[in-house]
RNA sequence: GCCCCUAUCGUCUAGUGGACCAGGACAGCGGCCUUUCAAGCCGCAAACACGGAUUCGAAUUCCGUUGGGGGCACCA
């Protein structure tokens, strides 16, 4: 039990779930699954100016739909519960009580106005900003003083004033930090809330977890978390400080790069798994020929030695060939299924009504190749449920060909069309293609009039494929109506 | 300004002192296939940031420089 690997993904519910988030929400739940361990979901919400309404269920949502369930956590309870830490404040209290009974914290009166003032001070002569401790030492006669003055206060950690604090951090290796340049940081604001670095300590000691999996934004205030848990007795977890995810410019991933929810992939019509295996290369690898990963792949090769330690940039385009491969391996059957839940979701504009399974299934192996994103085949299967192609009537003439040319080889194709009697494929290639030969024409020429004529697109699935599924009647009318257009 | 992390093809990366005149993948380019577009196959181009040091030998170790990133809130 005493080496039980506990892990937790702890999101604050301020923004979505971008995929900086899900990456490390990978991570730490690969770590777990691998280790035969406990993944536990903690909502950390102690800013409630920034609480976004809606945003945890987003969180659990996109958790789900690449696959992660938790152990322990919101909706599925557990012996460490509450997992929402605005329903844990009384834990934090009585920490804070504690180091405050020590001598590790002190209560601090001072305004967020004079605090302003300070740090634009700081920063003007500058020099290191921080906490200039001036709540310190005060006497009892002093804080009593102020206390009837203000009504408020909130509890600062009183940071050691010298020697260093060492991270071990599974990726990084040693780290360490002088205590004289950390300030004297709030655990406690006067809301009654904690801030994150008290609420952290307390709840990873109390939820005993065993490793914390974190971006490595968070490397820096790592000393000031194990510092509050050596002044409360406890024993830290161990560190693994993930590298960030980046935009192409190598910034900081954010809005203004495009999306960066995985929810939008989702509706931009991204596969989870392909999702997934993106995500875990971000990062990490497994050896110098593997790419391609299956969740289960991942699952039994993830170890945190063979994360990376410098940031990723985010690549889209192998995101896209990632997608286009896992949508390829789909069957027929789970493709049709797939966009028809796409469509349910979000029907596209080019669809005017979702479709039938049957017909649809019929449609899916003429495109199946060809997306990159369940998005990209609306765009190229509406003409299948629409009444008639939707095009420029001098669309119909192609390159080396004119109007005359155009209505031979269509009254041509007509005829030869006519005679068909099983009207698949094979038997359509069978007539079309000496009719070009007859014509005197490229088949390029012959069967681009034709797919105008019948899809409209200039690019579209294989023309005798299409006829097929079109059917006779439809295909034959929509050439009547190109050549009366010509 | 101070602190911390980091540095291999455009991008994701393999590489833990000799097996590397650096391997894979995506993207790019060329070709094949081909009714369009894809897919597929074949091929090409493309990197150890720089400078010192250690060593018989360095992409790999150390130091420095430079670049990039992060942090320095009553935000997480």
């Amino acid at each position: 039990m005493a080496d039980q690997v506990r892990v937790r993904y702890a999101p604050s519910p301020t923004g979505e779930p971008h995929v900086g988030n899900m990456r490390t929400a990978l991570f730490t739940w690969l770590f777990a699954r691998n280790m035969g361990g406990i993944f536990i979901l903690r909502i950390e919400d102690t800013d409630q100016s920034r609480k976004v309404e809606g945003v945890i269920e987003q969180f659990l949502d996109a958790l789900r739909w690449l696959g992660m369930d938790w152990d322990e956590g919101p909706e599925v309870g557990g012996d460490h519960g509450p997992y929402i830490q605005s329903q844990r404040l009384a834990g934090y209290h009585q920490a804070a009580d504690e180091l405050l009974e020590a001598g590790e914290a002190y209560r601090c009166y001072c305004t967020i106005e004079r605090l302003a003032e300070m740090r634009q001070e700081q920063n003007r002569l500058n020099r290191q900003t921080g906490y200039d401790r001036r709540c310190r030492h005060l006497s009892s006669q002093e804080r009593r003083g102020r206390e009837a003055e203000r009504g408020e206060w909130v509890v600062r950690f009183a940071m050691p004033l010298e020697g260093t604090t060492r991270v071990t951090d599974l990726i990084r290796g040693e780290v360490s930090f002088e205590n004289r340049l950390i300030d004297d940081f709030v655990i406690l604001k006067s809301d009654g809330f904690p801030t994150y670095h008290l609420a952290v300590v307390v709840d990873d000691h109390k939820m005993e977890i065993s490793h914390v999996l974190r971006a490595e934004e968070w490397l820096p205030s790592t000393p000031r978390h194990l510092l509050i848990c050596r002044a409360l007795g406890w024993e830290p977890p161990k560190f693994a400080h993930l590298p960030m995810i980046l935009a192409p410019d190598r910034s900081k991933l954010s809005k203004r790069h495009g999306a960066t929810s995985v929810l939008e992939y989702r509706q931009m019509g991204y596969l989870p798994n392909a999702m997934v295996n993106f995500l875990a290369l971000m990062g990490w690898s497994l050896d110098d020929k593997t790419d391609l990963f299956s969740t289960g792949d991942l699952v039994r090769h993830f170890s945190i030695e063979r994360v990376g330690r410098s940031g990723a940039v985010f690549n889209l385009d192998k995101l896209n060939w990632l997608n286009g491969h896992y949508t390829r391996q789909l069957t027929p059957e789970e493709l049709t299924d797939r966009l028809l839940d796409y469509w349910r979701r979000y029907l596209p504009e080019e669809v005017p009504a979702l479709p039938d399974g049957a017909y649809l299934l019929r449609i899916v192996p003429l495109i199946h190749e060809r997306l990159k994103t369940l998005k990209d085949a609306a765009p190229l299967v509406a003409f299948f449920f629409k009444q008639e192609a939707q095009y420029e009537s001098q669309e119909l003439v192609q390159k080396g060909m004119d109007a005359e040319g155009t209505r031979l080889a269509l009254s041509g194709a007509l005829e030869s069309l006519s005679g068909v009697k099983a009207f698949d494929a094979d038997a359509i290639e069978a007539v079309l293609r000496p009719l070009a030969e007859d014509l005197g024409v490229k088949v390029g020429q012959l069967f681009g009039s034709l797919r105008i004529a019948t899809t409209g697109l200039r690019v579209s699935p294989p023309l005798f494929e299409t006829l097929e599924v079109l059917g006779k009647e439809r295909s034959l009318a929509a050439v009547r109506d190109a050549l009366a257009r010509l």
